[in-house]
RNA sequence: GGCCCUGUAGCGCAGUUGGUUAGCGCGCCGCCCUGUCAAGGCGGAGGCCGCGGGUUCAAGUCCCGUCAGGGUCGCCA
């Protein structure tokens, strides 16, 4: 080794010893005749003190050192309690100059803020700050946390390709041209879904990867084109099982940061969030529910509220709002698709005003507020309409309210399993918006194609298909879905029913997942599993802003890698190579459909 | 794809109802300085005000377009 300790590790115990250390130039403070020089390294910050001053004003910020010299105590009175080492000094002897820096294109100081995209252009300078630093060491950690948690019970650890075929299933693939085949693409998976379940029929029983998944969509904060599943799955196990695990590795995850999660967490089930909360993912970190309405306006006159579902949620203190602000929050619900947001207000003293209060009856104004659990002095507003829709507005209005209103506690860590999700949900939403649905039927998988609907619906989803349950559970931590997973079909008559449902032919599903349904045919065992979000957990466990603080070298928007500047143009030689312009000789008279399918397979 | 916000020095930002020489802090460069820890002092360099067009006597500022970044809705089994 170039040294005999790390800088951060020195305290009073080392004074007398002479010490060689390396690391970076954190800063400088030249007094001319005795200069002070920071050096970091991956431990912390120790002070080398100069007395040569030659030596000490060539040094610049991020020059990379290695100093040599005895560890002294700190004169009376300089002693720095901020920091670790701060009670000692290292008078130096020599220093060399391992490499100087250029001059920096942002200072690396942690208390000051730098734009998020010079930061990733030059992310390997990011890593040296205090806090990006301890962002990817902590995702080192969790990893290493859940590891054990599944090693120690006989999970086996299996890489699945990056490198596989195109299947149906929910995004966008990401594809890879096969060079030894023009006209052939490899898909990136958007999970290892399909390979963990033949492992499970190939005898693994406990698999887990830390796998990396690819889906081509638009992208969001929260949102990576290519992103980290914990992916497991068991064989014959019912929920239960799955769920205990889950718990453990979360359990495992939350004390690293010291938080104690009191295990069995909680579950609901997918309506009752639905009914309470408008969501499938509710922030249980404060209540204020939403409050179904729909019998209390059963005989209303007011023509926007004789509707299928009729809903409300208290905003606490709203009542004073400045029109101004009841604008916005119209505004706020035309951007979500809806038409406005109904509201009444209550006076200090009890009386409702509002353009809603004026066309609903005597009695129902009466009785309004205790009905929504109002106090005087609050804001009501109302979803009336298509029950989902009207629902998943006033679950937004309930966490907007939460944020504006201060509810919620930024401390809490609240969990629930979210369980018994609907099977299948109409196609035609899906279809409406473009998106491809995996079949071509009246319905498409809530969660996906290969879960198994619970066990008293495996008879007869079909004859009930809207009111089916899924053998699936979603875990939500303040709010954001940090995991999900399923009990799959194991049976290849089931999932052959399961495929027509969704509309989805004989000939088609044994051309999209053929191997899939050839693999179940020999004695498939009964298995389900669950993937993680590991980014979105990292981040919340680092109490980051954004995925990208907790992922070593992310993508801006769109994609883009400002580091690297990928993706980007490849040559022509490359181009002719890679087989990318390869145009298909006579295409099929019938199979137009799909024109970025393989036609390998044919 | 829709909507909103932001592009001014290496970094972070200010720039008034349009007005003549575009500022501030940090950094950078030079010099000084023997106890600092966001060291201090003196001096200096550094700008296609994202890009293109328009209005105007005059545009960093107003208008149109465009590109880039961020947010949000759609989308993301």
């Amino acid at each position: 080794m170039l040294r005999t300790h790390t800088a951060g590790s020195l305290r009073s115990g080392h004074v007398g010893e002479t010490v060689i250390l390396t690391g970076w130039v954190a800063s400088r403070r030249d007094h001319g005749g005795v200069a002070f020089v920071d050096l970091r390294d991956a431990s912390g910050v120790a002070q080398v003190v100069v007395r040569d001053e030659s030596v000490a004003h060539g040094l610049r910020s991020e020059f990379c050192l290695r100093v040599t010299g005895e560890v002294s105590p700190r004169p009376e009175g300089n002693e720095n309690p901020a920091l670790a080492t701060g009670a000692i000094e290292v008078i130096a002897s020599q220093v060399e100059v391992l490499n100087e820096s250029a001059p920096l294109p942002f200072q690396l100081d942690d208390h000051i803020e730098v734009g998020e995209e010079t930061r990733l252009k030059y992310r390997y300078l990011d890593l040296r700050r205090s806090g990006p630093a301890a962002a990817i060491r902590l995702r080192s950690k969790v990893n290493q946390a859940a590891r054990n948690v599944l090693l120690d019970q006989d999970f086996v650890e299996i890489e699945t390709p990056t490198l596989t075929r195109s299947t149906p299933e929910g995004a966008r693939d990401f594809v890879v041209p096969a060079r030894l085949k023009p006209g052939s693409w490899y898909a990136l998976p958007q999970s290892p879904q399909l390979f963990k379940q033949l492992l499970m029929v190939g005898g693994m029983e406990r698999y887990f990867q830390i796998a990396r998944c690819y889906r081509d969509e638009d992208f969001r904060a929260d949102r990576q084109p290519e992103f980290t599943q914990l992916d497991i799955e068991m064989s014959f196990v019912e929920q239960d099982d799955v769920i205990a695990v889950g718990e453990q590795i979360v359990t495992a995850l939350w004390k690293l940061i010291g938080h104690e999660i009191t295990a069995p967490i909680p579950r609901m089930t997918y309506a009752d969030a639905m009914a309470r909360y408008g969501s499938d993912k509710p922030d249980l970190r404060f209540g204020n529910e939403l409050v179904d309405m729909t019998k209390y306006f059963a005989g209303t006159p007011f023509r926007v509220f004789q509707s299928e579902y009729v809903g409300a949620v208290v905003m606490p203190g709203g009542g004073s709002q400045p029109r101004r602000q009841l604008d916005a929050w119209q505004e706020w619900a035309k951007q979500r698709g809806a038409r406005g947001l109904a509201y009444v207000l209550i006076a200090e003293d009890g009386t409702l005003s509002g353009p809603v209060a004026k066309n609903i009856s005597e009695a129902e104004r009466a009785g309004l507020a205790e009905a929504v659990g109002a106090q005087p002095g609050d804001c009501v507003f109302f979803g009336a309409g298509i029950t989902s829709e009207a629902r998943a507005l006033l679950g937004a209005a309930r966490l907007e309210i939460g944020k504006r209103c201060g509810l919620i506690d930024e401390n809490r860590w609240e969990f629930v399993w979210i369980v018994d999700a609907p099977l299948f949900e109409p196609a035609s939403a899906a279809v409406a918006s473009g998106d491809v649905a995996v079949g071509s039927g009246a319905w498409t998988a809530v969660h996906h194609a290969f879960t198994s609907p619970k066990p008293e619906w495996i008879e007869k989803f079909e004859s009930d298909p809207g009111n089916a349950l899924a053998y699936a559970y979603d875990i939500v931590c303040n709010g954001n879905e940090i995991g999900g997973g399923s009990i799959r079909i194991h049976q290849r008559s089931v999932q052959e029913r399961v495929f027509k449902m969704m509309g989805l032919s004989e000939e088609d599903a044994q051309e999209k997942f053929g191997f899939l349904l050839d693999a179940f045919k020999f004695g498939a065992p009964p298995h389900g599993g669950i993937a993680f979000g590991w980014d979105r957990i990292v981040m919340l466990l680092a109490g980051a802003e954004s995925l990208r603080e907790v992922i070593a070298f992310p993508k801006s928007g769109g994609g883009y890698d400002p580091l690297t500047a990928a993706p980007a143009p490849i040559t022509k030689a490359q181009r002719k190579e890679a087989g990318v312009d390869f145009v298909p000789s006579k295409p099929k008279a019938e199979g137009a459909a799909d024109q970025g399918e393989p036609a390998a397979k044919a």
